[in-house]
Parts: C-alpha cells; structure tokens; sequence
DNA sequence: TTGTAAGCGTTATCAA
DNA sequence: TTGATAACGCTTACAA
C-alpha cells in the first residue's frame, strides 16, 4: 500500500480511483519514462533487475494504463465507431455482432451511434466520433451526408462501408453481392412457376442495396428468356393501404398465373406478410414468397418463408478486419468485398398449382 | 488561414486535424485561458467584445473541444458504457435502442461491449469499460462477476442493473415486473381452458430474471384456487430431444385436457415453437402457448402468438434516465423500477376446446 | 476581466 | 541503460 493520493481530500482506503505511472514508478523506485518503456518495448533497452522490478509493481498496484490518456499522446485510441441506420434491422444488428467480435479481438472497443433511420443525424454522428478520436468507420449509414464522410476520410481516418454503397467515397466496401442474391430469388419463383412478380422495397432514398436490388430485378424480369412479367414497389413505413393495393393489383395483373413476390429486407417481408394476411391470401397458395435476410423466425411464419439469407455475421466481421487491416497500416486502393447469398427454400414459395 | 501547424512536416493545406484550443486562442489573439472560459462559462467573466472576439475564432476554425482532452482533465467522459449479455437477444436490442437514444439527448455517447452470452467475460467488460472513464454503467449482464461490479461501484460509477438483478449490489434496477407478467400469461391460459402448464425457460444460471419467472410460474401454478397442475423446464439451446421430451411429457400428463406452455422469452419462444412443429402439433388448438416478449414476427407465426409485451423501449429509457440522473449528482437510495407487461392475446392461446 | 502556469496520465526526445 | 523534461489539448487556481 504505497501510493497515497490525498487530493481528494476524504482518501480512505490507499489508492482512490486507478493507479498511474507515476504510482508504479514511485513503488519501483524508478521513473515514468522507465516504466512506460517497460510497458511499451518490453525487450529493448531494459537490464533484467529493473525490468522485474517494474513488473512486479504493475502487478502490485493491478496497473494498467489510461486508453484516454493515451490517446491523448499518441493520437490514437483503440477505438472504432460504428454508426449504424436503424439498430432495430435485424441486419443491422447482425452485423453489429459480427462487428463488435471482431473488434473485440483485435483489442478495439465499438462506439455505437444509431440514426434511428435518420439521415440527418449522419453528420453528427461522424463528428460525436471524430471527437473521440475514434481509429476509424465501420458505417451502416443512409448515404445522404457524403460531406460528413469525406471528411472523416480527410481526417485519414479508414472507413468500411457495409450495405450502402457511398459513391463519391474512397472507402472498402463489404456488401452481399446484391445482383446475385436477387437472381437466385427471383430465379426461384420463376421455377416455382410464378409469372408476374413484384418487388417490394423501402422508399429508396438513395441507399445503394435498394436501388441495386431493385436495379437487378428489373435486370432479370426483363430477360426475354426469363418469360416474366415484374413490377416493384416501395412500400412507405406508414402506408399499410398503398401496400395492400399493389399486392392487388399484382394479382389482377397475374389473372391467369399465380403472382409472385420479392421483398428487399425482413422489416419489408413483415409488412408484406402483414398485408396478406388483411387480405385473406394464403401464402404459397395466392401468392409466392421470396424475402431477403433470414431471420430465425422466418421458418415459422405461415408455411415457412422462403429468404435469401445474407452471411451477417461474416459481414461484421470483414467490416472489422478491412478496417483493421487498415489501421494496421496496410495500403491498398478501396476494396469491394460481395459475398453471396444462400436461397433458403420454404413453403412460401411452394411451386405454384394453378 | 492563420494556424499553421508544420509539426507533421508536410503539412498542405493550412490546418492539418483537428483545430485546438490554442489555435483559437491565437486567432483571437486571447489566451487558451479565455477561449476555455468562453467554453464553459460563457456569461461570466466575458468583457463583450472579447467574447465576440472568441466566438469568431471558434466558429471560423470549426473548432470544438476534445472530449479525450477534457475527460483527461476533468476525469469526466461523457461516456456511458452499456455491457449486453447478448446482442442477438431481441430483448436486449430493444433496450440498447432505448438506452442509445435517451443518452444521445443527454449528450452521452454509448461504448458497447457484448458478452455474447460468455459471463466469464463480465471482468473483462467492466475493466475496459473503466479504463475508458465511462462515467457509468448500464448492464444488462449475466450477473455471475459481483465482484467486478463491486469494484465499478466503488469507483464510485454509479450502476444500474437492467432485467437482471445482482443481489448484493447497491445499484439501481429497472425491469419487467416479472412476477406480475407471468400471472398474467398464466391466468390467461388458465382462463381459456389449460390446465396442465409447462413453463419453458433458458437455464436458469443465476439470472434473476429468469429465477423470478420461474418462481412466480411454480407460485401461481400452486394456489389451490388455481385448480392448475403445473412444472417447468430448463431448454438447453443445444438440447432439441430434451426439449421435445419435456413436451411430450407434458402432454401425456394433460391426458383429460389441453396442455399449456409459457415461454420466458423469444429466444425459447422459437425453440418451443420449433419443437412443436417437429412433433406436429398445432398451436392454439393442440397446445396452447404464451411467451414472453412481443416481437414484431409474433403475429404471424402460427395462429399469431400470444406474448406478455415488455415496455423495452421505456426499460432501456429509463434506465439510461436513471444513471444520467445519478451522474447529475442526484443522491438516493437505490431504486428499483419495476415495468408493467401487457398480455396480447392471439390465436396460439384460443380457449382449449377438449 | 484577462493572462500565466500547473497538471490530468501518457509517450518521446533528449542528455546523462 | 536510465532519467529529466516537454509535449498532447484541455481546465483551473492564482496573479495581474
């Protein structure tokens, strides 16, 4: 019990708060200096005696030191932010556990900033983090504020982008390979038997995954080949009724076939099961069902909802290694990794019997 | 373009990172001294045309303070560590939701740290976490590691302890009004006809959470009046026999009616609801289930499943009001704030119709 | 009302 | 090989 810090005054027992340097230089009889070169170059520069003499110390006084402090110095904190649009996405969360895994291991910790679907909050987020002298993004963002992102970059700071693509921005990208996994869906209701489809997204808002989903259905139904006929549709969070008429008017238009629908994510698919359901059709027997993420309860819904499962859990954890490749101090022109989605056959999208 | 900084030789244009105190000071022409009293007293002690003076300066270098260089000095971070048990659990997504935006207002920012179910790894948590000069804790934790939270809390970091209870902890507690939940799945099975109940949950691990459930199960299954025959099982993740086992059971018991099951949450929902359609039964009609936690699938699965909702958003709210309160200086006991469920009956709880 | 200077806990640059 | 000492960016006595 060496150290007393009287400052604040009403100091009981030994050590108040956590011990510093100064403290284990002090109880080792050398100086700050030495114990950080202890700490920091272990091998080099450093005789035997005194080298165990600041290790025991460290261990006497459970020293370990300040990440803030630290970051101060150096510059650098051991600290990634992850901003993300909408914690309430299973995607979004399931990359988030990827993520922070990976971070984890690498000895980094998240700071987690939400939008909460808000876009405007972008910039703030990007700035909150910089403040924090965050190491670098991981962001899961809508795209709207470029500015904020180039700035961040400007800083030096290393970004990865997942999901939403910032065109503008030099930056990795990890992404489900969009064009792809939308094929293998609408593939499959096409083999299913299903002729006039529909492709149900969120409002675009220029988030890239959408527009690139919706860009690659209108690619395969236009196939002559394909012998398809496709439409999409955004379907707005608040207008339950706007969804229920074009699911109608995708029926009228299959008159002679069964209709057929792709939905963009699992926040859609609910909504579109939800409508069916006011509508009274039944799934996999009115109507075809092909959603994207495969969430645990996807099997249980109805006969089971047929999804394009996206490997989340590798996404996070790329996410995380690109950037931390990057800290690492490699350098590489931005990098663009799609991985593929797995089609994930269930009762709602049962070949069509007409 | 006053502040050049050619520490890091190359320096291009003009300002490279962020602008400091002292490169605002300089634009001024005041000291550091005064830009800080500008900062944080802004009224006081400001001759007018200094202070505009300063204001100019501040907002043509975008300049604002480093919170690492602040938290170093004042040893406070505006930080906020959040410890989840586990990220996949809906449950505690939703409370990270609440808690993110309510600290955000505050002007908090929110550093995650995941168990991933891993109790061993608590320490860990806490001890980065501190390192880091949260200035609190929000822990939705498995509560195994008393003693690391002991010691956050005589750090004098104030603590509040969400759904899970840790007994010998000064520390606030928000949650779910468990026992008055479970009476409120269970008379409403009890109501509509089920009379021999099973009560699934997760092993029970000293999560006080899932212990209060359980006791208040085997509570309410045990009043006379009830006229109720009821037990529970511990369902390993792993273990899918074990849990078809237990249901079969159940039903063999219920012989002369219709068995009753009550989930203590959505993760146990699902595998129950799995079990159930490995054996074939239909939910609402051969068996009748409540389960713990409304999730935005629980409609559609099945007949619609019926769930005792938890106020989530207000539990990670309050929470996170709680502990800003406490950083606020307020001096009090600790509370415990126990939420309401609410029951939403659908289909998979119909009146049992022997 | 303003400025000077010390110090928060580190690390890095010099001497010794 | 080790130790002073000066930063990092900020706040706060204490002087002026």
């Amino acid at each position: 019990m060496p150290s007393k810090k009287l400052k604040s005054a009403t100091a009981t027992h030994a050590t108040v708060g956590r011990a510093t340097i100064a403290d284990v230089a002090r109880e080792a009889g050398v100086s700050k200096a030495t114990v950080s070169r202890f700490l920091n170059h272990r091998d080099k520069l450093l005789s035997k005696d005194i080298a165990t003499r600041v290790e025991v110390a460290v261990a006497a006084l459970a020293y370990s030191p300040s990440p803030m402090a630290q970051a101060l110095k150096r510059g650098r904190s051991r600290l990634i932010g992850l901003v993300v649009a909408d914690v309430t996405n299973p995607f979004s969360v399931a990359v988030l556990r990827g993520a922070e895994k990976a971070c984890q291991e690498a000895g980094y910790l998240l700071m987690l900033f939400n939008l909460g679907n808000d876009g405007a909050r972008e910039r703030e987020a990007i700035e909150a983090l910089t403040a924090y002298q965050v190491e670098g993004f991981i962001l899961n963002t809508l795209g709207r504020d470029a500015g904020a992102l180039a700035n961040a970059a400007r800083h030096g700071k290393p970004v990865v982008l997942v999901d939403r693509r910032h065109h503008d921005m030099q930056a990795d990208f990890v992404s489900l390979d969009n064009a792809g996994a939308v094929r293998l869906g609408a593939r499959h209701l096409q083999k299913a038997g299903y002729r006039e489809l529909l492709f149900v997204s969120e409002p675009m808002k220029d988030v890239s995954s959408r527009e690139e989903r919706a860009a690659a259905f209108r690619a395969f139904v236009s196939e002559p080949a394909a012998g398809l006929h496709g439409s999409t549709f955004e379907s707005a969070p608040d207008d339950e009724a706007g969804l229920d008429r074009a699911l109608q008017a995708l029926r009228a238009r299959a008159a002679d076939g069964l209709p057929g629908v792709l939905t963009s994510n699992a926040v859609v698919t609910l909504r579109v099961v939800a409508s069916l359901a006011r509508l009274g059709w039944r799934l996999g027997a009115d109507v075809g069902l092909v959603g994207f993420d495969d969430t645990e309860w996807a099997p249980f819904v109805g006969p089971g909802l047929s999804t394009i499962a996206q490997p989340t859990d590798e996404l996070g954890r790329i996410a995380a290694g690109c950037l931390i490749e990057r800290l690492k101090g490699l350098q590489l022109p931005p990098r663009q990794i799609l991985l593929a989605g797995t089609l994930m056959a269930r009762g709602s999208s049962q070949p069509a019997r007409i």
